[in-house]
DNA sequence: AGCACGCCGACT
DNA sequence: GTCGGCGTGCTC
């Protein structure tokens, strides 16, 4: 064998093309990009390329951004996607440079290739949700204030503007340049005139509030008995220093924020970060009181719609380690902690934990994997823990802390159902005779009381009494709501609306078509012309823009300005009213049809929240469910509270089909833009389906969004015994079937939707 | 995801 | 004769 100076790579490069020096290297570089892996690059000689770097590189004609990635996945074999060819050592292009950019932590980078594995997903996607933030921007400069110079050099003209800039600069702590024509209530160029007069000098500003350091000394609470023994072990679990799963379990009003925000401190006083999942964003307001009241200080906050700016300085913050607690929405999860001690997910039932759109992930499973990845420990926290949450207790998997009791005097809230066939509302109305009268008698006590439908508009379906058209979405396969305060009827699946006509389209006569079934707008109506003087607010998604008006809602019914909210969804969040001691929830067997696998457990999970807002004080709460089948289980299990017995029901019928969490499912959503193309992929996918043991296809069937923004829609169901891994099978069933033109395939793992 | 290349209709 | 439609394929 003849000696070989060379490394494969070097012998293989072309003449006439940049001779790579010895010290050449491959790299592998992910990008923010769907392809099926890392791409190879030269790394230049004297850059010291390490898996991390965020780094730019040229593809094509133009420059992106991406990640040093490491050589070798470290995943389960079963989940390692097939490799992408390498590329021939001459084709080889250079890596531009390194951004100045902490890099990418390695938990981070192994967390990213397991979600795209899991989700069979292209990881450059995935790497896409933890880089979008950033790649645009190198190092944000310091903010940078203004402080009043010590001397005023002589001549300046005085001008009342610059005057009232100068005063307010004097008074307070060095401002930004907004800030301080803001507060002046002058324009910006005036601050900027002062600046080049010499007038006053640039400094460099402290971190934000949110990235102070939070105090874990700052509050503590008293806490006593039963909460202090889990305040206790949740202390312990953070002190252990790595990987663990706890469940805490707490019914509403027992103060399981009071006591994770301990687990918070042990972590904080550990010096390490801390990342807290909220299911949706609106909550934060009260959310980050609370923690200001604790800690001394604001959390950083992370969620869809932060401006620009402020997410770049976020990320680098977290990056950096100087941000130690952040709240956010699930994306929160490809934030590049540098040191992470712990994380919490509350509300770890709520479904909208899991994304549906782009990468298809659940957030509270992924923060497990996450939590592992980074050796921390996780603490999943809920009043009505999901099945999936419990059997994992069941099994051993997770450690279990319940809070049994209210906090301080107050006791739960009474349920009763309220038997919608024995005692109905008078025609063409929604609110039983028994529930205004209760309503009637709270607000006569001085007391607020609450009416709960999670439908938002005046009427889910418009019909014409003349011939029977519907009012149908033109591009989904669904009923039109009326929106009446708008004047429109809408879509709510696709955003589609249009005015209100003044006759039916279909057959032309006037004044016929008619609202059917009722929307909170409708009920609102309804409460108005019942309670002529109770001052009624209306909390719903489309009547609350953004979280600063959802928080002014909340303040006006703490300050009893309200006597009778009327909410959607929203009201279900967990807002603290302390005069709030009667609950009407408006249909409580909405949500039960469908033959969707988790109605009932959602059911149960969503009207035990809202339940919850009542009686939080000294008085005793009280709920009505209007029903028309009140013996059904779901009402059976808010009446008596007994959710343990209800979700063992749950799981008796799961268990045998090996439904979740007993097995694992996949949904394959075929879309197209013709029934045909959809409707040939859909029974292409079906004529390739896996047969094996403890797999079973179901479908293809239309989905019951048949139509969905114009597109059409078959779905296919793939159930498989728990411990049958289904990645390697759907990439090899998938691979066999290749999609009409225009069609589509979407694959959902652990899917929770089912339209 | 971009951005090219590549084959078929209405225009200066 | 071109300008341009977006279908298909490639990017280390």
């Amino acid at each position: 064998m003849p000696r070989r100076n060379h490394t494969p790579d070097l012998m293989e490069s072309q003449p006439g093309s940049h001779a790579p020096s010895p010290t050449a290297r491959r790299v592998r570089v992910m990008l923010p990009l769907p392809f099926a892996g890392a791409l190879d690059y030269r790394a230049p000689t004297g850059l010291d390329l390490r898996p991390g770097d965020i780094v730019s590189v040229p593809l094509g004609r133009r420059t992106e951004t991406g990640v040093v990635w490491d050589m070798e996945l470290r995943l389960p074999p079963e989940f390692i996607p097939p490799p992408m060819p390498p590329v021939a050592a001459g084709r080889l292009r250079a890596v531009g440079g390194r951004l100045d950019l902490p890099p990418m932590p390695a938990p981070l980078r192994r967390f990213i290739d397991w979600v795209a594995a899991y989700t069979l997903s292209p990881p450059g996607m995935v790497l896409a949700m933890a880089l979008r933030t950033s790649t645009t921007a190198a190092a944000p400069r310091p903010a940078a204030g203004w402080k009043v110079a010590d001397e005023i050099p002589p001549g300046l003209r005085l001008t009342p503007a610059r005057q009232k800039v100068l005063d307010i600069a004097r008074a307070g702590p060095p401002m930004s340049t907004t800030d301080l024509a803001t507060r002046a209530g002058v324009g910006a160029s005036v601050v900027r005139g002062l600046a080049q007069a010499g007038c006053l000098h640039e400094v460099v500003l402290p971190a934000p509030r949110a990235f102070a350091t939070p105090d874990p000394a700052h509050a503590p609470p008293v806490l006593e008995g039963e909460q202090a023994d889990v305040a206790r072990a949740l202390r312990d679990t953070v002190a252990e220093d790595r990987f663990s799963i706890t469940l805490l379990e707490g019914v509403t009003g027992s103060g399981k924020t009071e006591i994770y925000m301990e687990a918070i401190a042990a972590c904080l006083e550990k010096g390490l970060q801390v990342l807290v999942l909220l299911p949706e964003i609106a909550l934060s307001s009260q959310w980050t009181e609370r923690f200001e009241r604790r800690f001394g200080t604001a959390p950083a906050l992370w969620h869809s719609d932060l401006g620009p700016r402020l997410r770049r300085v976020t990320w680098r913050a977290v990056a950096d380690g100087e941000a130690h607690v952040v709240v956010g929405a699930r994306s929160a999860l490809f934030l590049p902690f540098v040191r992470l001690g712990l994380i919490i997910v509350d509300e770890e039932h709520e479904t909208s934990f899991k994304q549906e759109e782009g990468v298809t992930y659940n957030a509270r499973d992924m923060a497990v994997v996450r939590a592992r990845m980074d050796n921390a420990p996780i603490m999943l926290v809920s009043a009505t823990p999901s099945l999936e949450t419990l059997a994992n207790v069941g099994a051993g998997r997770y450690r279990h802390l319940r809070l049994g009791a209210r906090h301080g005097n107050a006791s739960m809230p009474q349920v009763r159902t309220l038997d919608m066939r024995a005692s109905p509302p008078e025609r063409g109305l929604f609110l039983s005779p028994v529930l205004t009268d209760a309503i009637a008698q709270t607000i006569g006590r001085q007391e607020q009381a609450m009416l709960f439908l999670n439908r938002r508009g005046y009427a889910p379906l418009t019909l014409c009494r003349t011939c029977g058209h519907r009012m149908q979405c033109p591009n989904c396969t669904a009923w039109l709501v009326e929106h009446r305060a708008r004047r429109i009827l809408t879509c709510h699946h696709c955003g589609h609306h249009e005015a209100m006509p003044p006759a039916c389209p279909s057959c032309n006569a006037e004044d016929s078509l008619t609202p059917i079934g009722p929307g909170v707008e409708r009920i609102t109506e309804e409460a108005r012309a019942t309670f002529p003087d109770a001052r009624i607010l209306v909390m719903a998604s489309d009547t609350l823009h953004g979280p600063a008006a959802t928080a002014e809602a909340v303040d006006r019914i703490a300050r009893r300005e309200v006597d009778l909210v009327i909410g959607t969804q929203i009201v279900a969040k967990g807002w603290h009213f302390p005069h709030l001691t009667l609950v009407g929830i408006v249909d409580a067997d909405l949500g039960l049809g469908g033959g969707d696998l988790r109605a009932a457990e959602r059911t149960v999970q969503l009207l035990h929240q809202v339940a919850g807002r009542a009686g939080r004080a000294e008085a005793q709460g009280h709920v009505l469910l209007q029903s028309y089948v009140p013996d059904h289980p779901v009402m059976e299990a808010l009446v008596s509270g007994d959710f343990a017995s209800f979700m063992e029901q749950e799981a008796e019928q799961r268990r045998p089909g090996f439904w979740p969490p007993f097995g694992r499912l996949v949904a394959l959503i075929v879309s197209a833009d013709t029934p045909e193309a959809a409707d040939m992929t859909a029974r292409a996918l079906g004529h390739e389906a896996p047969r094996l043991d403890g797999v079973q296809v179901l479908g293809p069937a239309p989905a019951p969004l048949a139509i969905l923004r114009g597109r059409h829609r078959q779905r296919l169901l793939l159930r498989a015994r728990r411990n049958i891994p289904v990645q390697p099978i759907m990439r090899e069933w998938l691979s066999r079937v290749k999609p009409e033109r225009g069609a589509r395939v979407d694959v959902d793992i652990d899917p929770i939707s089912f339209l």
